[in-house]
DNA sequence: AGATAAACGCAAATCCTTTGCGTTAGGCCG
DNA sequence: CGGCCTAACGCAAAGGATTTGCGTTTATCT
């Protein structure tokens, strides 16, 4: 039911859309989410129950909206001048953020609005891109890459999977470890 | 609010147990999933709805709970007489399992009540009691195994991370790389 | 067998959700 | 620039879902 592609891009929508966002944000600082409700998020935004129905369809929808904001990456990678380095780097960084109480459960809004959403494949796409700079740094240096794909299966899904299924990131350690054996694999 | 812990074992509550469960399924097999609600497998099931309220709390722990039973498997991993043998099988078994349409349903269940439940743990603990009894089944012939821990970061979490974040499992030519890799890693 | 409390059924009250209709205000074209 | 068209919104009523108090059933323990 995300109607972002026929939505009017400007005026009282975009007041509108910006307005319930900025509402969702303030209620998921001040309550626990499974007391959110469409009527609480739409008196905070100063809208009419209504149209979040109308517009999101699914608390889901809405929430998982917020959460891909949240997680777009604000700054590229940072260059440490290796390969190995920035991928630790950006690694730990990755797994402190998801891992955190708000972003397990930003992960979990956006995965579970999925079922009629795309919000899942557009978070994937965050991570996707910054290995693709890093890919490219590394290209640039001379330094060989084992390529965004084996990155995502050798370092970001071990991530997140334990993230996901056993509540906790890895310790550094084991970071490392994933990202010695995705920069071993090839060479 | 999920009262196993404190659930009398036997009797009417057991009984109440699995004709809701067996309501749930009944129900998924005819209707979205986001048509279901609680008072609709009440009346499936015989019950009233607060008896589902009460013991549940949210439909999400319900039909995470449902979920999990399905995805606990009923026979041990195939034995074809090596390990790669073993965890190429075993891997797409499991792919096509968690990628099909009720498969990824039931992930993003047990994923969603995750936030009050241990579901996912629970699923997690099923791989890895697989992948435990491959590992000594290698062991047994003599063969070298990397480990429990490194098959899941270098087999499952792959397979789970496309299938939950794609929406789509690896084709058989990237499992077997998969797997490739994960046995090429020690030896 | 009797006591105890968990689990359930029932029903009322509350809250969420849906929906029809009128109004507002972007976007577009003459 | 002015007017048309319709997407998006507000409002309010109707329909369900959720919560909760209270009495009853029944599993468990002594």
């Amino acid at each position: 039911m995300v109607r972002k592609e026929q939505l009017r891009p400007g005026g009282r929508s975009a007041r509108v859309q910006a307005s319930v966002h900025q509402a969702v944000r303030a209620l998921l600082a001040r309550h626990d989410r499974a007391e959110i409700t469409f009527p609480m998020i739409a008196t905070e935004a100063g809208v009419t129950p209504s149209t979040l129905y109308r517009r999101w369809g699914e608390l889901s929808e809405l929430l998982a909206d917020v959460a891909v904001e949240r997680l777009r990456p604000d700054t590229p990678p940072t260059d440490t001048g290796t390969l190995r380095g920035d991928l630790e780097a950006w690694a730990e960084q990755i797994a402190d953020e998801y891992a955190s109480t708000p972003g397990q459960a930003m992960l979990r809004d956006v995965l579970a609005a999925n079922a009629s959403g795309e919000q899942a494949f557009q978070c994937c796409v965050y991570l996707r891109e910054a290995l693709d700079t890093l890919t490219l740094r590394a290209q640039l240096r001379g330094e060989f890459s084992p390529g965004t794909e084996s990155l995502i299966d050798g370092v970001m899904a071990p991530i997140i999977y334990r993230i996901l299924f056993l509540g906790a990131r890895p310790d550094e350690a084991h970071v490392k470890a994933l990202v010695s054996k995705a920069l071993h694999g090839l060479a």
